[in-house]
DNA sequence: CGCGAGCTTGATGCCGATCAATGCATGTGG
DNA sequence: CCACATGCATTGATCGGCATCAAGCTCGCG
């Protein structure tokens, strides 16, 4: 039994993991060609999101996952009384959408930071896949487990740290994704305000303005807005570990 | 090339998932009794932690994900420097190592809070398993998502919430635990310390003792030592959604 | 050019950390 | 059975880091 194909509009350029330049950092890591070619069939379309505009909101049904192709999201949670937490800032390669898998809501908000791309990648019919291939099976359990190890990195920030600590922990962070990623591990953009940064800390923007002030004041940054220049890593990496004991 | 069959103790009494009382809870949720007599075959050994003793460590080889069969467990994480953060408390019919997925090497500490039992599910067993029952697939995709959206509820907490806003949402968030599980939803006993709550809710054991004290003086709990009677629960439901706003 | 969003910087105050002493339950050995 | 030790909890006094409040500042953009 063929399927109908979905009356979908595909991208003018073509749409597929097998020759995609992140297929090392997303998915596909570990299949084979011929498995990359029958996951080419399931991620086939592609979603634009200009930067502001949200990709899910909580609430919302869960249908598919997300994979970002280009750009930057933020992705946040809130109490009924208003409170915001944004949980977690997700750029090339990254998976958005697997909290909606549990109760088949999506149970926050993504929202682009830059007009971004993503590949669209259909829950269900990955479900059924995963079952036929075990290579795309067990990437997509360490995609959720280290997913699952990022969020306690974040509690043990959230619970023990002081403002400083959390800001270059934040800091290396970025860094060392971006330099996966192949640019420079010392030279950034931040795609986010400081509200955003500050939320994602547990922190106020004020404060988060008066740690970078004092990293630049330090020598560990170069700071004029949002171009970040590293000067010292090895100092922001001793702040996150214990300076104080 | 025949394995020698490993030197473990089987318990006495049969184990058995498809005769479990926790099925309704654990992994087994939504599995035909012939699905069931599957998974038994599978998760056929448990294990006796007593209390104090860790079920598994940060940094050994992961190999098996556990479920709670009776008793309570922590898990936390430690940063180079020492600090120490509780990630979770885990209680009957709740899965522990799903952190070890990511890199086969578990991340956290689980320890015992009390003498407890778990079964030992041997997870590339269950990966195969999954890979035939559609059900225990979804189940288990499920589990992890919600593992994932409970870690943004606690990163939630320790950014935004204040100390007696956070005690608030710990308890009933273990009242409704408990109750789900049979148990009275107004009178607990604290299987934790002061310190090991404090450190999940990011607090020092000093302002858990003054919250609990002045939960007590307002009317709302009966405290005394680990016995915690909830003696008006919307009150505290009214603290975890905003009063000051 | 002037507006507005976002950022910086200063002054002040409060919440929770820290330091310290006491209380209380359990267990152990004389 | 009592004396004492130990681990955990409570309570008070003080301190400090970050929030809060309040101006200015910078830069991009209509």
């Amino acid at each position: 039994m063929t399927a109908v194909p979905p009356p979908i509009r595909i991208e003018p350029f073509k749409v597929a993991c097998s020759n995609c330049n992140l297929r090392e950092l997303c998915l596909p890591v570990g299949m084979s060609n011929e498995q990359l070619e029958r996951l080419d069939s399931l991620v086939a379309i592609r979603r634009t999101v200009p930067r502001g505009d949200a990709l899910f909101h909580a609430g919302e049904a869960f249908g598919s996952l997300f994979a970002v192709r280009t750009g930057f999201f933020k992705t946040c949670v809130a109490s009924e009384d208003g409170r915001e937490q944004v949980t977690g800032f997700q750029m090339a390669g990254e998976l958005l959408g697997l909290d909606g898998i549990g109760t088949d809501r999506h149970t926050c908000d993504a929202v682009a930071l830059e007009d971004s791309q993503v590949c669209i990648i259909p829950y269900h019919q990955l479900e059924d896949l995963s079952r036929e291939l075990s290579d795309l099976q067990r990437q997509f359990h360490k995609i959720m487990s280290r997913e699952i190890v990022r969020d306690h990195g974040v509690m043990l920030l959230l619970g023990s740290m002081r403002a400083e600590e959390r800001l270059a922990a934040f800091l290396l962070n970025l860094t060392q994704r971006l330099a996966t990623r192949g640019f420079s591990g010392s030279e950034l953009v931040l795609r986010m305000t400081r509200e955003e940064i500050g939320s994602y800390l547990g922190l106020k923007l004020e404060t988060v303005s008066r740690a970078f002030s004092k990293f630049q004041d330090d020598g560990l940054l170069e700071v004029r807005q949002r171009q970040i220049r590293v000067l010292d890593a090895p100092a922001l990496q001793a702040l996150v570990n214990g300076p104080h004991c």
